[in-house]
DNA sequence: ACCTGAACACCGTTCAAGT
DNA sequence: ACCTGAACACCGTTCAAGT
């Protein structure tokens, strides 16, 4: 009676096979980028089929939803931010480790302006494309978060879920800053200053 | 050379003085904030202006842009928000009084959904209808924190500013939150653990 | 298998004409 | 002073016709 699990991921973008096909989708995703860059989530797609010369017909058969298009520019860089979650696991300070990620998880969650709030509402909506992803930051949280504890270095009582609601709003608040003025970093700072417990036991406990 | 006062304001609404005026604004008003509540600030202007049964070049004329219809729909529940922290500021539990209006704040920042990005960024623009709005929380948050600082009862580095970021990245937490799964309580909770040292020095240093 | 662009729907905003 | 609604611009989305 379920739906199988293709149905699941049906909205997600797939790079074609065809040759032209694969040009004109490499095309829009770099056009896409640009344009989220600048006019944030919320950018004309019409002007992203044109900057990738393709008719808007084409834009929609590769990426049949805006949210399907983000994920796509998203998907990278998400990657690499699990990967950097494995690779600081297995270093020596986890306090050290948790506080690095939790930055460089900021930064990727605020890439372009709306895509937090993307992030925030696909976190508990399984079925958008970007769910996986905050599936997986919610793994890399609680995969850094557990030795963070485990040394003694944080607050045992914080979940992987406070952790990514703490680096949501962090990311958020990034994402309205200003040149001229950026709380977000002040904020990171007070946020693991509440969580991290310096100068406890030093290491394996 | 600078321009007066008055054209500061100028994109603000104003209720008008003649009687079908009048009733058009207030109808126009109350459509907004049910559209608001329903659709967040990004709602349909025709859809408002039809539900309160005028022509939208009625609306627009009381209203010249989609802000200064906002701010107006939030103007009482922020004039209040103001008055609140002036009756706490008398109280005698300064750390109690702090926390018990950094709540009130979180709430009226995230009546509709939208509202904190628009006042995260009207916050350091002058000339935009929420300005003023922001002015005011600012003040609230030095009157609030500078007693609850005195006393010794929250960290000393923090500034009005930290407390604003904070109030409205709580405030966007919670603008994203489902009936299922609310984080903003919580992460409210960790944000005043981060500044607030009880048990310290009772009542007057 | 993929591309095209016309067609439709919807909304924001302005403004000349009205009372 | 204030109201009206047509007019224009712009964008999202679909789909029949093409290669």
């Amino acid at each position: 009676m379920s739906p199988p699990p293709a149905a699941r991921s049906a909205t997600l973008a797939r790079r074609p096979q065809r040759a032209d096909g694969r040009r004109n989708y490499d095309n829009i995703l770099a056009a896409a980028r640009t344009a989220f860059d600048e006019g944030g989530t919320s950018a004309s797609l019409e002007d992203i089929a044109r900057a990738a010369g393709v008719a808007i017909g084409t834009l929609y058969g590769h990426f049949p939803t805006r949210e399907a298009l983000i994920e796509a520019t998203m998907r990278d860089g998400l990657d690499q931010l699990r990967a950097s979650a494995d690779a600081l696991a297995e270093t020596e300070n986890p306090a050290a480790a948790l506080t690095l990620w939790f930055r460089q998880a900021v930064a990727h969650c605020s890439t372009f302006r709306g895509l937090v709030g993307l992030l925030a509402t696909s976190s508990y909506d399984e079925g958008t494309p970007l769910h996986h992803a905050c599936v997986a930051m919610h793994e890399s949280c609680g995969q850094l978060l557990r030795r963070a504890q485990g040394s003694g270095h944080v607050r045992a009582d914080l979940s992987p879920d406070d952790l990514f609601t703490m680096i949501t709003s962090a990311a958020w608040t990034r994402e309205n800053a200003t040149a001229d003025h950026d709380p977000s970093d002040r904020l990171i700072d007070l946020l693991l200053d509440a969580i991290i417990r310096t100068g406890r036991e030093t290491s394996a406990g």
